[in-house]
DNA sequence: AACGCGGGGTG
DNA sequence: CACCCAGCGTT
């Protein structure tokens, strides 16, 4: 064990990436960061965390703030409930710590947002404390350091990669180990075709000596993705546009969007659309992780008996925490239609 | 244990 | 197309 941690840190020592997040160790930063990467590149990341540290500064920044302006923030970047838990957590952390982060595992997993990967991510980069970060690319050097054969979801499994992480992790620099197997997860042994030659734990790999690295990790399947048909309606009364707050429990949870009818099927949609002669973006695709969003943008004049919504310019609008998919649509509109506005 | 939750990159 | 990404909260 003590080989296999000495060999990630010497290569994490000579290889590791050049991050925005890498330069502080203060954990309002790192914690800023880690919610930002759950399940995001980073790449795809790193420009929010430097949108977010300049607008919010400081916990006290994050917590004063509306939770309009966080989500705002966060505009473009996807799972949501992120932005609002941060904030949420924010209010937790001045309420009940004083305004002072949490400095271990057991205190910053009740966190609004905080589970266990991030909470070890935190304490151990920002206070040294020693305790595994098991993110998605420790579960594959695991898997395959180990060459599992059971799926990386079963309780059984996770246990098993939660054990032999904890061992291998370096008690005197458990912020840069959990770092370094993040790294080599990234840089080296990756999903497909992992770079076993470069590797610094080659030796001691045991789906490399089996060949089956290309199989690790082993993972349930997926529920396929269901297809979705969505009219938005572009309401203009007077220059201003109509928009909906979504409800909870809704895709897009309290997010603004353009009012529209969801229909029962392909068919229905497209007859939908044969009727109407106000089209203005002819049907496209957005696709996120569990749907399919055919969709299509008119123009409605017949004002329906909308009981709730707001009328707004083009430039609240832009304002408005939104999915990604208003923007475009807007600026789609706006080119179209720029006498209107 | 299963599911919902975004958006983007890759082979 | 499928798969994955520095996961978490709810049921």
């Amino acid at each position: 064990m003590a080989n296999i941690q000495r060999a990630i840190l010497s290569w994490y020592d000579q290889n590791k990436r050049e991050l925005p997040w890498r330069t502080s160790k203060n954990p309002y930063f790192i914690w800023i960061s880690e919610v930002v990467l759950q399940q995001t590149r980073v790449e795809q990341g790193a420009p929010f965390f430097y949108r977010l540290i300049s607008v919010f500064p400081s916990i006290e920044d994050l917590a004063a703030a509306d939770e309009k302006d966080v989500l705002l923030a966060w505009k473009g970047l996807g799972y949501y409930s992120r932005a609002r838990n941060l904030h949420k957590a924010a209010r937790q952390i001045m309420e009940m710590h004083g305004g002072v982060f949490p400095t271990n595992h057991t205190e910053l997993i009740k966190l609004a947002g905080i589970g266990g990967y991030t909470a070890a991510a935190i304490s151990s980069i920002s206070f040294n404390e020693p305790v595994a970060a098991i993110d998605g690319n420790v579960i594959r050097i695991v898997s395959r350091l180990l060459d599992l054969p059971g799926p990386v979801e079963s309780a059984q499994t996770a246990k098993v990669i939660k054990e032999f992480a904890n061992e291998i992790l370096s008690k005197n620099r458990p912020g840069d180990f959990n770092q370094a197997l993040m790294d080599l997860g990234s840089l080296i042994c990756t999903p497909k075709s992992p770079d076993c030659l470069e590797c610094p734990v080659m030796e001691v790999c045991i789906a490399r000596a089996n060949n089956s690295q290309h199989l690790r990790p082993v993972k349930k399947p997926k529920k396929k993705a269901v297809n979705r048909f969505l009219i938005f309606k572009i309401i203009i009364n007077q220059g201003k546009i109509l928009m909906v707050q979504q409800q909870k429990g809704s895709i897009w949870e309290n997010l603004h969007l353009f009012p529209f009818d969801e229909l029962p099927s392909e068919e229905a949609f497209l007859s939908e659309l044969a009727r109407e002669n106000k089209v203005l973006m002819e049907p496209s695709l957005h696709v996120l992780s569990h749907q399919r969003l055919n969709y299509a943008v008119l123009i409605s004049e017949n004002k329906p008996p909308i009981t709730h919504g707001n009328w707004l310019t083009p430039d609240e609008i832009h304002d408005l925490p939104t999915p990604i998919l208003v923007p475009r649509i807007l600026t789609h509109i706006e080119n179209q239609l720029a006498p209107l506005f």
